[in-house]
DNA sequence: CTGTACCACGAAAACGGTTTCGTAAATAAG
DNA sequence: CTTATTTACGAAACCGTTTTCGTGGTACAG
C-alpha cells in the first residue's frame, strides 16, 4: 500500500541502505544524494513504517499512563501535564484505567511485556496487595515512575506531594477555626498516600491533645453507594463531628451531598476540608476549602523523570520528587 | 533479550513455522505438538514481539482518541467510556490533546499515517478551518468516528447529541421560569454543535416572540482571561439579561464566577443553565441546571462503532448516532 | 610509486514473527 | 494394488527498516 524505502531505492537506482541512511541524515551520504532522496521521498509522500523500525530499534515511542479513574480532577489534570511533555518530545501516550481493581491493573501491566510501551507512569490501585506484577515489570527493566499513589514495596522513581504534612495542616486548620470534634474520611485499600495523610491527621490530634476515640478515622470505599450511608451515619450520630477531613476528592463532595440532604449547615455545623483539584471548588455551596495538589505539575514532573530515564539511559530509581500541596481556605471552614 | 519463537523451535527440534502455527492454534498442527509448544512457551514465559507481528499483519491494536482538552468533564467521561469498550476488546487507547489548536490537531493526525493506530475517535477543534488533514486521513481509509464535535465537511460516522433541540429546550426552560431577557454564551471557532445549540436558542426566541437584538448571542473564547471581562461586561450593562444559556461547561462556570464577584443572585437576578456533565452540578452555589450529555454512553457508542468498522471491515461512514441530552432542572433556574 | 586515509555507496544480515508452498508419510478411495 | 486425499510438518520468502561490513575510488603523505 504505502510507498516503501525499497521502492524509492529502485526508482532512484540506489541501494536501500543508501536511502535509509540518507533519510536519517547519515554522514556517509553525500549532500547531493541526500537531496535527491529527500526530494523524491517527500514527493511520493513517503512515511516510514513504524513497525519495521520499531522492530529493529527496539523502541516504540509510546509511554503508558496507568491510573484508577479519570473522573477525579486530579488525574485528568495529571494526564494533561503528561501529555504536554510527551507531545513536546514526540512520544505518544497510552491511557489505561484500572477502576481501582487490582486484577485489571495486573492484566494491564502484563500486557506491557511485549514492548508496546517504552516506559510506564502509574498511580497504583493498592500498596501491598499482590504487587508481583510490578516487581516483574521492574525486573524486566521497564522504566517506571509512580506519581501520587506510589507502591512502597518497589524501589522506583516517585513524584508525590507532602501528604503527611498536608494531612496535618488540614486538620490543624479545622482546629484553628474552632472545630472541637473531628473525623477523617479515609479510603479502603491500603494506599500509602492515604495512610500518610491519615498519620498527619493523627499527629495534629496529638498536637492538640485530642484523642482518637472521639475523633475517629472513618474508612470509606471507592463507591458512592457505600459512602453516602456511612457518612450519613457519621453525621447523624449522637456525637456528630463538627470538622471533617476528606482524604480524596470524592469523599469531600459526598460529604457535601449528605450535608445538603440532612440540612446540615457548612461551616456553621460542620466544617469541611478536602484533598481536591477541582477548579470550581470556589463555586461550591459553600465554597470548599481544599488541599490542592499541583496535579498538572506532578504529571509534567513524572513524565520528565521518565524521559530522562528513557533517553539518557540513566537509572532514576530512588529519585523522589516531592511537591508541596497548598491549603486554600474558603467558606467551608470559615 | 526476550525469548523468541526461534529459540523455542530450536529447543523443541521444530521449525519456527511449526511453533508459530502451534501458538496460533492452527489446524495444521497435531494436538500433541501444540501441547508441547504451549507448555514449553509458558514455562519460558514467552511473549510474542508486538512489532514483528504488527509488521506482518498490518495492524497495531491501538486506537487514537483526539480531543481538545481533558479538563472538561464531558471529555473525561467520554474517555472513560471509550477505554472501557477498548479494554474489553483487547485494544489500547492513545490519547491526544489538541488544546483547541488546529495546528496541533494537524500534526497529531498526520502522525497517524505510519500505522501507529488502526482507527481514530475524535472531537474536532473546528469545523471549517483547514480540514484537509481530516480529508487525507479519510482518503487513506483510516476508520474515523467523530463524537460530539463533528466536522461537517467529512462524510464519516458520528455520535452526537440532539444539540438543536437541547439549545431550544434550555432556552424555553428559562422563559418558562420567567426570564424576560436572555443571552446565549457561544464559543468562538465555528463548531457545528455550538452553531446548532445556538440555532435552538434562536428558535426558542422566535417561538416566544423575542428578538435577537435584545437577546444577544455573545461569543466567548476558550480562555478564561478573555471570557470573564466579556461576561462581566454583559452582566454590568444597562440591559442586563436575566437568563443565560451557557453553550459549554466552562462558560457556565465562568458565569458563576462573575455573578459571585458582582454579587448577582442566581436565580433571583440571573438564571443560568449550562451544557455540562459535572457530577457535582448539584453541589454548586446555587446548584446548576444542566443540559447533561450522556458522555460515557457517547464514548462507548463511538468506540463500538469504530470497532465494528475495524473488525467487520464494514463501512460505517454515513452512520450517525444521536443520543438525547437531558435537562436537569436545579436551583439556578428556580 | 607504494601505503594509508577517507569518501560515498552497496550487499547482506539482521529484527521476530507470519504465511505460502512443498512434501513425506499415512490413510482412504476405486 | 494403484491413485487420490488428508495429515503434520519444514523450508523459505516476506513484512520494511536498520546496521554492519565491505569495496572500489580518489586524495594525500612518505
Amino acid at each position: 500500500m504505502g510507498v516503501t524505502i525499497k521502492q524509492i531505492a529502485a526508482d532512484l537506482n540506489l541501494a536501500v541502505s543508501t536511502v535509509s541512511k540518507a533519510l536519517r541524515d547519515s554522514y556517509e551520504i553525500s549532500p547531493e544524494t541526500k537531496a535527491r532522496v529527500f526530494e523524491y521521498a517527500s514527493r511520493l509522500n513517503y512515511v516510514p513504517n513504524l513497525y519495521a523500525s520499531s522492530l529493529k530499534r527496539r523502541r516504540s515511542g509510546n509511554i503508558a499512563v496507568v491510573l484508577p479513574e479519570v473522573a477525579d480532577s486530579f488525574f485528568s489534570s495529571a494526564i494533561d501535564g503528561i501529555e504536554e511533555v510527551a507531545q513536546a518530545r514526540g512520544y505518544h501516550v497510552m491511557v489505561y484505567l484500572t477502576h481501582e481493581d487490582v486484577g485489571r491493573e495486573q492484566s494491564i501491566v502484563q500486557a506491557f511485556r511485549n514492548g508496546r510501551v517504552d516506559g510506564v507512569l502509574m498511580s497504583v490501585v493498592a500498596n501491598e496487595a499482590t504487587r508481583d506484577h510490578l516487581v516483574e515489570l521492574d525486573s524486566r527493566d521497564m522504566p517506571l515512575v509512580f506519581f501520587d499513589r506510589v507502591c512502597e514495596g518497589i524501589r522506583s522513581a516517585q513524584v508525590v506531594t507532602d501528604d503527611f504534612e498536608s494531612g496535618r495542616k488540614a486538620t490543624q486548620h479545622l482546629i484553628d477555626r474552632g472545630s472541637k470534634r473531628l473525623a477523617f474520611l479515609s479510603l479502603a485499600g491500603d494506599l500509602a498516600i492515604i495512610r500518610q495523610r491519615q498519620e498527619g491527621y493523627l499527629q495534629a490530634l496529638r498536637d492538640n491533645g485530642l484523642d482518637e476515640q472521639t475523633n475517629p478515622v472513618v474508612c470509606c470505599t471507592h463507591t458512592e453507594a457505600d459512602n453516602l450511608p456511612l457518612i450519613r451515619h457519621l453525621l447523624q450520630g449522637k456525637h456528630r463531628p463538627d470538622g471533617i477531613v476528606g482524604s480524596v476528592e470524592k469523599v469531600a463532595t459526598q460529604t457535601y451531598t449528605v450535608c445538603h440532604e440532612l440540612n446540615l449547615s457548612i461551616p456553621a455545623q460542620v466544617r469541611v476540608v478536602g484533598f481536591s483539584h477541582l477548579q470550581i471548588a470556589g463555586l461550591l455551596n459553600p465554597s470548599l476549602t481544599t488541599i490542592t495538589q499541583p496535579a498538572f505539575e506532578m504529571g509534567k514532573a513524572a513524565a520528565t523523570l521518565l524521559f530522562r530515564s528513557l533517553e539518557k539511559q540513566v537509572d532514576v530509581r530512588g529519585e523522589k520528587i516531592t511537591i508541596s500541596s497548598v491549603l486554600v481556605a474558603r467558606q467551608s471552614t470559615a
